[in-house]
DNA sequence: GCCGTTTTCGGCCCGACTGTTTTCAGTCG
């Protein structure tokens, strides 16, 4: 069983338990949870390799809790949880994702009007018995009602490159609005997280009712859920829904920390106060009644006797005890690349010329791109053969006549077919400055046939870089099956860069392969991926990715200028 | 159920908003 499945199954324990007012318990189960739901290996070869010992190395994770993964992985099923579901057989995920209702909320719908799915839920409203309920009311209807209505809309995780051009104008709007001393846009948002699943936004200011009479009508709400006087939450046209904290400058600082998160990590410096004799919440760092810090970020980490954490890093991910002991990495900063690896021009399937291509990446600040089409196995994309790439290379030698202190690489982005061969000939590889190889094919095969093929295709010397390693598509195709870090080994031995594909739905490496990357000492790059000259945009994203796998511009080959960069591949 | 820089027992992050409650419970982040 795969570890998302294993953590839902303790979500829902948490929900039991807390139905049964064993709160303690539920925030085990829950923390449990989500350390599973975001641990960097699968959880069935932790216990594997080490069995319940090597589980409960896993912070949250006792002597109880790695007993019970122990019985989900060797009979698939857990008693308790199955004995749970019997006495509560209640649709959990379809409910708890209605906003307003928790586990209470269900355990009364359960227990007095029988609901169990949201569709018994509409019928008792319909039929007025909801709202005589003890405890429920006209107002509460509304409220359920409305969440139901907004569930059917469809709700989820959603691209933080679909997301963040909007909510950084949203974030500039309020920074300008003249009671507005300070504003932020914090969250999973300015983690860089892939996916967020909503937007939080802080702000600083001494006149709170007009700020947040301005935001809760921004022309993008669409729907007010609460508002209150320094608290509101909204539903954005955009489908996403955002949060406004307003506080004072004296605590902007702890409000952005907080609000930031992740919670663990949040948690985490909560318990270094405690430890210490003060308290930390969202209004700064407190000795008894006094503020001793607040006002910004860094003081708080600094008083409490750490690093600055960048907020890429903060997911408790050991990230506390690198800034407790002065050993954070120097992160690859966001305007510090020099190249972009991967480019698809309507050579093939990108929408613009080379020139167009080399004129916007120019404009952000590039010095060289590779020029990277498809090639002919690719049918949809008109992919290059070997004479396409030679007539492609002497236009590439024409325009760079044509453009000062820039350079246009010649490069493809090949495909590797299901033994492990390419679809052009070495030889023509051999004359190309940058060699891509990527899977766009039999994305099915099982996971040893799929590693050897790309191992194999590793070892041929003229591929250079991996691209989207892992193929996935966030929310619409999974990873294909393959040994990832055999892989990231292999590219270590035979010095082939794995790419970091910044295009906002692959974002491929993911941050925990990022890691174990850099642990390693593999070399990476960051390419847009650009198939029109907009794309160039995308590597911000890269980088955001990079940072939350510890990157530093060293990892990252695409950082070198351009003769160095070129040396700097294998032969 | 987890965990240990006061601890192997006795704590467990903390505050805002809403609704139905006349002092608080539930939910959320």
């Amino acid at each position: 069983m795969k570890n998302p499945e294993i953590a839902k199954i303790f979500y829902h324990l948490a929900l039991f338990e807390e139905m049964k007012d064993e709160f303690f318990k539920a925030r085990a189960y829950d923390k449990a949870a989500r350390m599973i739901e975001s641990y960097g290996r699968e959880i069935k070869d932790v216990y594997e390799g080490g069995g319940l010992e090597a589980l409960q190395e896993i912070e949250g994770i006792g002597k109880a809790i790695s007993e019970k993964i122990e019985e989900i992985l060797q009979t698939g099923h857990l008693r308790l949880y199955e004995e749970r579901k019997k006495e509560f057989p209640i649709d959990l995920d379809g409910l708890t994702s209605l906003e307003g209702v928790g586990p209470k909320t269900i355990k009364t719908l359960y227990q007095k009007l029988n609901v169990s799915t949201i569709e018994d839920l509409e019928k008792v409203i319909a039929e007025g018995k909801l709202k005589k309920l003890s405890g429920f009311g006209e107002k509460k209807e509304q409220q359920i009602r409305k969440s139901i209505e907004f569930f059917k809309q469809g709700r989820g995780r959603f691209l933080l490159g679909d997301m963040l051009p909007s909510l950084r104008n949203i974030e500039s709007r309020l920074k300008r609005h003249l009671v507005v001393q300070n504003a932020m846009l914090c969250g999973s948002a300015r983690r860089m997280k892939e996916t967020i699943g909503d937007a939080d936004f802080l702000v600083a200011s001494d006149r709170p009712d007009e700020v947040m009479s301005f935001f809760t009508t921004l022309p993008e709400v669409t729907h007010v859920y609460s508002k209150g006087t320094t608290k509101s939450n909204v539903r954005l046209s955009l489908g996403i829904d955002a949060d406004l904290r307003i506080v004072g400058k004296e605590n902007f600082g702890a409000a952005m920390q907080y609000f930031t998160g992740n919670k663990d990590h949040n948690v985490a410096l909560r318990t270094m106060a405690i430890v210490r004799g003060w308290k930390l919440n969202e209004y700064g760092l407190y000795e008894g009644e006094r503020q001793i810090a607040g006002k910004s970020e860094e003081e708080i980490y600094k008083i409490l006797g750490l690093d600055y954490i960048p907020p890429e890093m903060r997911e408790n991910n050991g990230e506390i005890d690198l800034a407790a002991n002065k050993r954070l990495p120097k992160l690859i900063e966001y305007n510090s690349l020099k190249g972009d690896l991967q480019v698809q021009t309507n050579y093939t399937d990108g929408l613009n010329s080379i020139e167009e291509m080399v004129d916007a990446a120019k404009k952000i600040g590039l010095e060289y791109i590779a020029i990277t089409d498809h090639t002919k196995s690719l049918g949809v994309a008109r992919g290059l053969d070997e004479e396409g790439i030679a007539d492609q290379g002497k236009d590439i030698d024409k325009i760079n006549k044509k453009f000062e202190g820039f350079r246009i690489l010649k490069g493809a982005e090949v495909n590797i077919f299901k033994d492990g061969t390419l679809d052009i000939a070495d030889k023509t590889l051999k004359e190309l400055d940058v060699v891509g190889a990527s899977i766009h094919s039999a994305f099915d095969l099982p996971k040893e046939e799929q590693t050897r093929r790309v191992l194999e295709a590793i070892e041929n010397p003229n591929v250079d870089v991996l691209f989207h390693p892992t193929g996935r598509l966030i929310n619409q195709r999974a990873p294909y099956e393959i040994d990832i870090e055999r892989v990231i080994q292999k590219c270590r031995d035979t010095e082939t860069v794995l790419e970091i594909n910044a295009y906002p739905n692959r974002l491929d490496l993911k941050d925990e392969y990022i890691r174990k990357a850099v642990q390693i000492g593999a070399k990476l790059c960051i390419d847009s991926d650009a198939h029109s000259t907009l794309h160039f945009q995308y590597l911000e994203y890269g980088i955001g990715q990079a940072r939350r796998g510890w990157a530093t511009a060293e990892n990252v080959v695409n950082t070198l200028h351009v003769d160095r960069f070129l040396t700097s591949l294998k032969h």
